[in-house]
RNA sequence: GCGCCCGUAGCUCAGUCGGAUAGAGCAUCAGCCUUCUAAGCUGAGGGUCGCUGGUUCGAUUCCAGCCGGGCGCACCA
């Protein structure tokens, strides 16, 4: 819909300027939007006003010349307005409205999604927690998020894929070797000293519990060393098993799972080094190797190799980026903590040290969330290893809410979620808000059925009844669907559909609230149903707008990960 | 000290490639279920868009400087 009034905007602006009207050699980009009120018409473009510079002409008068312009202007509008400064408000016909939703029911699931992605690959690589404790809430955030832009991406017509970075190799890996092999220690009746720095939550003593239960039998032929290799190894396994299991029952599938191990293992640190070393972008100074990543906009430049011959966590990172590099992404995305922004610049250097620019890049940060329970927030003590898992909280108030909360805000701002709130299957909790839109629609078909209404088809109804500004109101957010989506993907912010379902679920709400869309069962209602002009014609009408509001709201839950549920369960909403 | 992010209603937050009287939810108050699911709806009150300048016909939005909060500034990951 509103490609074809920019369109027509276009077309005007070309005639005009071929009449010598105007002269502006590269129009600005037609801005069109829902103006704020109503009788601003159904969208409006602020061109005129944009253009009055480069044309030396009061924006009133271009917007005037623009409307002379417009061929298609009976067809396309019922009424053209020029106000003020030069805002030109747009009332499009009805019928064009409509047309949107036979859009909806020939398109169906793919309604919204488009191709301008063409087929691009991109790698979106996500959660990446090291595999040495459980995930906590963080990583949930990021989860939801990643797999979000991912869905995203795919929507819009890139051709994206989800992978997970093991941090298998290096320094955690060998304190949570030792960590639980103090604990196993410590567990046969031995004193151990615990590692500094070492892992102290709770769950390391369970799983050297789990370890010792497997190597009893064989622990008296180990030597200490082995046996802390051993436990290394184990741990390992059953935590990042434990974290797959996490990831699996929160709907998220990662495809690719890459172990910075096997970069050591393949000598692909040493060759990716030795690429950079051949272009001089790397160089020795007081022992150590480094890469020289202030060349490329990073504050200093940056060790990849230490003193004592070990590689640092760059160059892991590196190898792993000119890995993907070479498997022919044309986009990287990195979900990282807030708390690595640091990083950004740094691994933007390493892009362009390649030869590509840094923009091939692009990093997603993701805020940390405060957890609440009714308002109070629950200390969680890093140090302790005292804190609250993702899988409690999915435990606790489900998938699709804890979804929803972590995809409600922009992901680099911080999120209060409140565990209470999160649960309660009550109208404060948006989820349930925007799922029951979808499932009182579903509601709809099933009590329609009962009486023997059958579904009407949108290529077989007639829409022009669908007249009311109500309806209307409902059809424009229903054709704003598609610009949404795609800014939310190219901008990599999930939350802008999350916000808009809410939107689109509150107008449904209202509707329903107002509007009678079946006839009642009883004859009793006659008048009042008629006062609605409620005739066969219009259920039907409203019958297919419902099905076009549902198939939206589906497609946008989907895209966020999220279930639309065709019922909700009242199980524990009257208390 | 330097860098990045944030500062919008009592609370949590949208909006910001510059536009017309700044929005939502929660909370508060007042209403709506013999009718398609009340996990819903209607209405009311609530704001110097952190402060000060600048650019502009026009700034919550862009720029600069301050103030407040978070994070980062390792031969840790």
């Amino acid at each position: 819909m509103q490609e074809k009034v920019v369109t027509a905007l276009l077309t005007a602006l070309n005639g005009a300027k071929q009449k010598g009207q105007l002269r502006t050699p590269v129009w600005p980009t037609v801005s069109l939007d829902a103006p704020k009120r109503p009788e601003w018409g159904d969208l409006a473009s602020t061109v005129a006003m944009s253009l009055a510079a480069s044309e030396q002409k009061a924006p009133h008068d271009i917007a005037q010349i623009i409307v002379d312009n417009l061929s298609e202007r009976d067809q396309l509008f019922d009424r053209v307005e020029i106000v003020r400064p030069g805002f030109l408000n747009l009332t499009v016909k009805p019928t064009l409205w409509q047309e949107v939703i036979r859009d909806i029911a020939r398109q169906g699931r793919s309604y919204g999604r488009t191709d301008i992605g063409k087929g691009r690959r991109v790698l979106v690589e996500y959660v990446s927690a090291n595999p040495t404790g459980p995930l906590h809430v963080g990583h949930g955030r990021g989860a939801a998020v990643g797999q979000a832009v991912l869905r995203l991406l795919n929507a819009i017509g890139y051709d994206a894929v989800g992978e997970y970075y093991i941090n298998d190799a290096g320094r955690q890996m060998k304190l949570l070797g030792a960590s639980v092999y103090a604990r196993y220690q410590e567990l046969s009746g031995r004193t151990a000293t615990f590692p500094e720095d070492g892992y102290h939550g709770s769950y390391i003593t369970a799983v050297a519990q789990q370890i010792k239960a497997q190597l009893d039998s064989v622990a008296e032929k180990l030597n200490p060393a082995d046996l802390e290799a051993r436990c290394r190894s184990l741990a390992y396994e059953m935590l990042l098993g434990f974290i797959r299991e996490d990831l699996r029952s929160f709907g998220i599938e990662i495809q690719s799972w890459f172990s910075e191990a096997s970069l050591l293992e393949s000598k692909a640190i040493e060759q990716a080094l030795d690429e950079l070393k051949a272009r001089e972008l790397l160089f020795h100074q007081e022992g150590a190797w480094w890469f020289r990543a202030s060349l490329y906009g990073d504050e200093k430049d940056r060790v990849v190799k230490k003193q004592d011959g070990e590689y640092t966590y760059l160059a892991s990172d590196i190898a792993y980026h000119h890995d993907k590099l070479r498997r022919g992404y044309d986009l990287l995305v990195n979900v990282f903590g807030a708390d690595h922004h640091g990083y950004v610049p740094r691994m933007q250097a390493v892009m362009q040290a390649y030869g590509h620019p840094k923009e091939r890049l692009h990093v997603v940060l993701v805020q940390l969330v405060k957890l609440l329970r009714d308002g109070v927030e629950v200390k969680m003590s890093k140090r302790t290893g005292d804190f609250i898992t993702m899988r409690e909280v999915i435990d606790e108030v489900g998938s699709d809410a804890a979804k929803f909360y972590f995809l409600m805000r922009d992901s680099k701002t911080h999120l209060e979620f409140d565990l209470e709130l999160a649960k309660q299957h009550s109208n404060d909790n948006p989820v349930y808000y925007v799922q029951y839109a979808h499932a009182r629609i579903c509601s709809l078909w099933r009590v329609a059925s009962e009486r023997g209404i059958t579904r009407p088809t949108a290529s077989e109804t007639d829409l022009t009844v669908l007249t009311d500004p109500d309806e209307l109101g409902l059809i424009k957010k229903l054709a704003a669907y598609p610009e949404v989506l795609e800014a939310s993907a190219l901008a990599f912010e999930p939350h802008r559909v999350t916000y808009y379902l809410q939107q689109l679920a509150a107008l449904l709400h209202t509707f329903y609230n107002k509007h009678r869309i079946l006839p009642p069962a009883g004859e009793s209602d006659i008048d009042e149903s008629a006062a609605d002009g409620l005739t066969p014609g219009r259920t039907a009408a409203r019958l297919v707008l419902m099905g076009a509001v549902q198939q939206v709201i589906h497609n946008g839950l989907d895209v966020l990960g999220l279930s639309a549920p065709e019922q909700m369960s009242f199980t524990t909403s009257h208390e």
